[in-house]
RNA sequence: GGUCGCAUAGCUCAGUUGGUUAGAGCGCUCGCCUCACAUGCGAGAGGUCGCAGGUUCAAGUCCUGCUGCGACCA
């Protein structure tokens, strides 16, 4: 039964983690109609666990134990992603080690290979999230691979297809030529650079001594431009508009055509035209029917290929380029730019440059066949869901950033050129599609842009059109957030009828951070939208993304990262825990700085030590009995009692309200302030005198209580703080079960009293005014004082009725009440209210020093009143301001007068004492 | 370039619908090992609420502009 004197979070965390799963106390209890359910963000298998995961999972933690006490039936599903490109990065790594590619293995062994990493390896960082302590049901454990969840994919696949939402169509897309693979055009983040604007002076093919001077930030894609474009009202260009020019090097012949999307005042208004490497360039050449050439090959090096087409022989200017990568050939386009004489001038410009989110390799526009969802008919009723508030996003300003996105929404390119993910359900009949199956080596193949998909969800026995028996399926695989958008309802089974997408779907609330409201978020809701004919859930909260404490993104490369396992190891998950709640305020960044950990550490060890003196007080008998407050309606209760019932009833009032609108900030710090400052400070040391007979009003009544109220910040506490709460309750209710499974504290409305919370505040404020006096006069706690209060009637007789507490809390020694006639000499004052406080000084240090601090007092407060007062003069203020309002300002108006008054007669009182020569 | 957000104590941040002397944690200063806790107790200092206007009896809070910072989109 003793506690040790300073917990020790080590000894406790994994016993009562491994307990929890043996009561099997994760899974939705049947029992309760009341549902609540939510899907994990599914981690990347890759992944291990930092910052960001880890409030992500905390804050879902705290709902999910909030709820389970509240008496619901919760389900959390855990599980991760495959994480195609992240995943096949981490095997080819592996693999180049021993000097071996993928393609030396094949497709099949390499598949293999990551499956038994995936097996060993892989979910690792489930088991870190292990050790946050959430309560996630592990037994429906997933994976976006799994058997189950290929099912889906499948499903979700042909369903789109037959409904014509799917399309295979070549098109300009993001390509990155390391992981060379088509990427969806949220998976480039832009960045800007320092780069240069290039001026290169491109002749006419008829009359080379005139020219137009092209400005460009890619010199070595003019190898593929196909015209030049001007604004069609830019004088200085429309004598040029139908004629053509010779491209420099390539000697080609192009058109000048005038289009009104051209800047003018972009370097000289004459734009080259790359309908090859260029989303604006790509759209203006379909207008015009421009060719499109592809110089770049899948490594984004020059393809020969792009120059040979049906010629015998590659032109000569060709061998200086062919195979270059890119940035090789952007130099050696500039040496022969500048050695012909076509280099104008360069400028320094800064512009902005895609990058692989993956791999941060700079994205290359490219063109190729690829799979499309056509998403318009799947975003609209996704943006309805939202404005007719059948989804709530918290906090609601990122609903703006939802509908911008989605009402300017492209088609998602959902095929990637990568090996590890779901392979398209498509197939290619060997016969029909004989020309248009590219032998590429290594086995492989591709398809060509007019390759004819049968989309089923098995391989075909023979084809709808020849009846020919042999296939080949798409080689390609599906993006991983084409099967994270069905998460929600395949983690519950679909496309089965089961039971727990009966009974969960659609979930309570999505729990995620706003990078991936675009890439996971909108598309769940399209998804769940299109297949459930539902929301996928209720409530969206976007919590925000975890700093440094400069407000840094936590990199390796900046070497910034806090690591949480460490954090844990150090400060306890229970403190980590708080800390991430106390700072998760809505709509603002997280920075994180260790030493806030450090002090919510101290918080836990207050708890514990809290528990600590309440065990240490209780006797036997009391002990032995059922806990209950309820047991103490009728009894007699002290001011100190009503008091921390009353506050603790209007804790759980707050504290609910604050949760139940995901302000967890709000949450914690309710719970810490109650804790600490009124538990710790006021009501145990006041408990006190009750146990050690001073008030003579019995000790049982007060160990009742301690132990009840302890009980109640064990329960409220416990979402915050599992592994503490759960320690303690075992100490407190030996043999009783787990603390996660009893029911959160509700409010009894009966215990508030703003009466009594009113008095508790008078009797604060006077023992810390005698404190403060105290400390001013260096008085030593050991020593006692004297105190004179000196007021009305009914505050004396209140302050004496709670003498006890006074001469406790405020070390006072004898207290003499007066209630008129003359105010003490040579005392140091204060005033609280109508109620005067003095305490005698012994020497004229003191009563100097007095002096300086009233008289700073004085002015203080005259300053106040006359705000005060310049308010209650105004006219208008008092015709047009609230009763309510004029009353409070009348009232302090006459209080700040009573103190002036009060001060002042005691600065007068010291100032005759030092004339008498020092004599009280 | 477009959109959105933020600016409050030395630091990190709270601050419902406008209405007490603008709060907390950390840090800092002073005094205390007071029998749960020195991971503690008591007291204190510290703010022109980014700048300039406006609305209002009343603005940290609402509106406009500016400055600075950040994010997202292009």
């Amino acid at each position: 039964m003793n506690l040790a004197k300073a917990y020790s979070h080590k000894d406790v965390e994994e016993k009562w983690y491994k307990y929890w799963s043996d009561l099997r106390a994760f899974q939705p209890s049947t029992a309760s109609e009341r549902r609540f359910a939510m899907v994990i963000p599914p981690p990347n298998v890759t992944g291990s666990l930092h910052m960001g995961h880890a409030l992500n999972n905390t804050l879902q933690d705290i709902l999910c134990r909030y709820k389970r006490m509240d008496g619901c039936s919760v389900l959390w599903v855990p599980g991760t992603d495959h994480a195609g490109i992240a995943t096949q990065n981490v095997i080819e790594r592996q693999l180049a080690e021993k000097g071996l590619s993928r393609t030396d293995l094949g497709r099949e062994r390499f598949i293999e290979r990551v499956w038994s990493w995936r097996t060993e390896a892989g979910s690792a960082i489930l088991h870190q999230l292990k050790a946050l302590g959430v309560s996630c049901d592990w037994s429906r454990e997933r994976f976006t691979m799994d058997e189950g969840r290929s099912r889906a994919v499948r499903e979700a696949f042909v369903r789109l297809w037959v409904d014509g939402l799917l399309y295979r169509a070549e098109r300009l897309i993001n390509w990155c030529p390391r992981c060379k693979t088509a990427l969806a055009d949220i998976e480039v983040v832009h960045e800007e650079i320092d780069g240069h604007l290039w001026y290169i002076r491109y002749p006419l093919a008829d009359d080379p001594s005139q020219a137009l001077i092209v400005a460009t930030t890619r010199p070595e894609t003019m190898l593929g431009d196909t015209a030049v474009a001007v604004h069609p009202e830019d004088k200085r260009y429309q004598r040029f508009v139908g004629r053509k020019v010779s491209l420099p090097i390539v000697e080609r012949p192009i058109p000048v055509i005038a289009d009104p999307l051209v800047d003018q005042e972009f370097g000289t208004g004459a734009l080259k035209i790359t309908p090859g490497h260029d989303f604006n360039d790509f759209e203006i050449g379909e207008r015009y029917g421009l060719g499109k050439i592809s110089i770049f090959d899948a490594d984004a090096r020059i393809d020969p290929a792009a120059f040979v087409d049906g010629k015998e022989r590659p032109p000569a200017w060709l061998r200086r380029y062919q195979l270059k990568d890119r940035s090789e050939a952007r130099r050696l386009v500039i040496e022969e730019l500048e050695e012909k004489g076509f280099l104008e001038k360069v400028e320094p410009y800064r512009h902005a440059l895609g990058r692989c989110y993956r791999c941060q390799t700079v994205t290359e526009p490219y063109l190729t066949p690829q799979w499309f969802v056509r998403i318009k008919p799947l975003a609209e009723p996704a943006i309805q869901a939202v404005r007719e508030g059948k989804i709530r996003i918290v906090p609601e300003g990122w609903a703006n950033s939802y509908f911008a996105w989605m009402e300017n929404i492209k088609d998602w390119t959902i095929s990637r050129q990568i090996w590890w993910g779901h392979q398209i359900p498509a197939w290619y009949c060997r016969k029909c599609d004989a020309s248009n199956i590219l032998k590429t080596g290594h086995g492989d193949f591709m398809l060509s842009r007019d390759a004819k998909p049968i989309v089923q969800h098995e391989a075909p026995n023979r084809c709808p059109t020849c009846g020919g028996k042999e296939f080949v399926q798409d080689p390609d695989v599906l993006d991983t957030w084409f099967s994270s958008a069905l998460w929600p309802f395949s983690t519950l089974g679909w496309p089965e009828k089961t039971a727990d997408l009966r009974d969960f779907y659609p979930t309570s609330v999505l729990v995620t951070g706003f990078d991936i409201l675009f890439f996971w978020v909108a598309r769940m809701i399209m998804m769940g939208l299109k297949f459930m004919g539902d929301v996928p859930f209720r409530d969206v909260y976007i919590h925000a993304l975890v700093r440094d404490q400069e407000g840094q993104k936590m990199s390796k490369s900046k070497g910034n990262v806090i690591d949480p396992l460490e954090v844990m190891d150090r400060y306890g998950t229970d403190a980590f825990r708080f800390t991430l709640a106390s700072l998760a305020a809505m709509g603002r960044d997280i920075k994180l700085a260790e030493e806030r950990i450090a002090g919510y550490q101290n918080f836990v060890n207050k708890l514990w030590n809290a528990a600590r003196f309440v065990f240490m007080n209780l006797s036997d008998a009391v002990r032995s009995e059922p806990l209950s407050l309820d047991s103490l309606r009728g009894e007699k209760l002290n001011l100190a009692d009503q008091w921390i019932l009353s506050r603790l009833n209007s804790t759980i009032r707050e504290a609910r309200e604050a949760v139940d609108s995901y302000r967890f900030n709000e949450f914690a710090h309710h719970l810490y302030q109650f804790t600490w400052h009124e538990f710790c400070d006021w009501y145990i040391e006041m408990s006190k005198l009750s146990l050690n007979g001073t008030l003579g009003d019995g000790p049982q009544k007060t160990q009742r209580l301690l132990a009840g109220v302890l009980e109640k910040i064990l329960l409220l506490l416990h979402p915050l703080m599992p592994y503490v709460t759960e320690e303690i309750w075992h100490v407190l209710k030996d043999g009783q079960g787990s603390i996660m499974v009893q029911p959160y504290p509700t409010v009894e409305g009966g215990w508030i009293q703003p009466e009594v919370d009113k008095q508790m505040g008078f009797l604060t404020e006077v023992t810390r005014a005698i404190r403060n006096l105290r400390s001013e006069m260096n008085c030593p706690p050991s020593k006692e004082v004297k105190v004179i209060l000196f007021g009305g009637e009914p505050s004396l007789a209140f302050l004496r009725s709670q003498e006890p507490y006074l001469r406790a809390l405020a070390r006072a020694g004898a207290v003499e009440y007066l209630t008129g006639g003359e105010r003490p000499k040579g005392t140091a004052t204060a005033v609280i209210g109508d109620t005067e406080i003095y305490l005698p000084l012994e020497d004229m240090v003191n009563l100097r020093e007095e002096k300086v601090r009233l008289a700073r007092e004085v002015s203080r407060v005259e300053e106040e009143l006359a705000r005060v007062q310049r308010k209650l003069g105004n006219g208008e203020f008092l015709a047009k301001a609230k009763e309510e309002v004029i009353r409070r300002e009348r009232e302090k108006a006459g209080q700040y007068q009573e103190k002036i008054r009060a001060l002042h007669l005691s600065l007068q009182r010291i100032t005759e004492v030092e004339q008498s020569g020092g004599k009280a």
